[in-house]
DNA sequence: GGTAAAAAGTGGGTTAAAGTGGGTCAGTGT
DNA sequence: ACACTGACCCACTTTAACCCACTTTTTACC
């Protein structure tokens, strides 16, 4: 399970050194192959090590393709995945087209979030972290089992 | 169960040595592998055996997606939390993002909170505490068990 | 209660590892 | 052919893991 945040530099050709405690799971998991794609929700990168993507994407094609929603999320997600491989220095490179979209300039922040990673605009997270933090009642439609978490 | 108020400090690199009485439950419970996250609600942090903290994990990582709530709560909690191990001095190193959330500088607090611990800046501890003290009308919704709960 | 010994807490230096930057070359597409 | 991009490589900088030494507090025993 991946946790934690992570800040991180985008050095001048768009790479992002992988902070070194992840990269013995990466490695194991995935050998160290990797999809990054867009989130749909909101602007930022999600990385997968590959086989975890294979099971996403499987689901999202097996969806109807005749149905509007269903072809939106096959063309978002499908249509920006793009395999990423470690460098030796444990470097990813990221996509131009990608980090447009996640609107990043030099600093990053990277959140584990279980099976998947999600790469982060420093600005652009601060702004939805200070969001969430605040906007306690954004918890329009809270589902049973959150009711009931004891943490 | 994790008991008391303690007061710590942190040193110039961000590192707090844990009282010595909980060591050996520590090491019993999670062989010094513990979890430090955000409390979303008030700006203190929350340590977790691992083991302890896997299963609240699992819980949060099996809300649905694209639930804004779950995706709130997954953010934070899942985003926030950090692997820690305790050095040879029994002490542990709190991450700079984690410090900086909880307003942390040279005094903290300490609270045992039964299966977890509470990390507190002692400024803030103050404040809450005695906020807690004085506004005892804060109990607007009284959950039902407490209302029957005898000390 | 006082003293000695042990343990806990604190501070900081050293060094290996992680992170960073950039040069070169090969491949691709214009 | 040339321009551009990305893969690979190497060198420099920074960080933090680890270790050790000192101070303070607690415990035990006289």
């Amino acid at each position: 399970m991946f946790r934690g945040v992570n800040k991180i530099n985008l050095d001048a050709k768009g790479r992002m050194a992988l902070p070194a405690r992840y990269r013995d799971q990466i490695a194991d998991a995935c050998e160290n192959q990797l999809v990054a794609t867009i989130d749909t929700e909101t602007r930022c990168l999600l990385l997968y090590p590959l086989p975890e993507w294979e099971t996403i994407e499987k689901k999202i094609e097996a969806l109807p393709s005749f149905n509007p929603a269903a072809r939106r999320i096959q063309r978002l997600l499908i249509g920006h995945a793009t395999d990423l491989e470690l460098d030796a220095s444990g470097r990813l490179l990221l996509p131009l087209p990608l980090r447009e979209y996640a609107q990043m300039d030099k600093k990053l922040v990277l959140l584990g979030q279980g099976r998947k990673f999600e790469i982060w605009s420093e600005d652009v997270w601060n702004d939805a972290r200070d969001h969430y933090l605040a906007d306690t009642e954004e918890t329009d439609v809270l589902p049973e089992d959150l009711q009931t978490l004891s943490l």
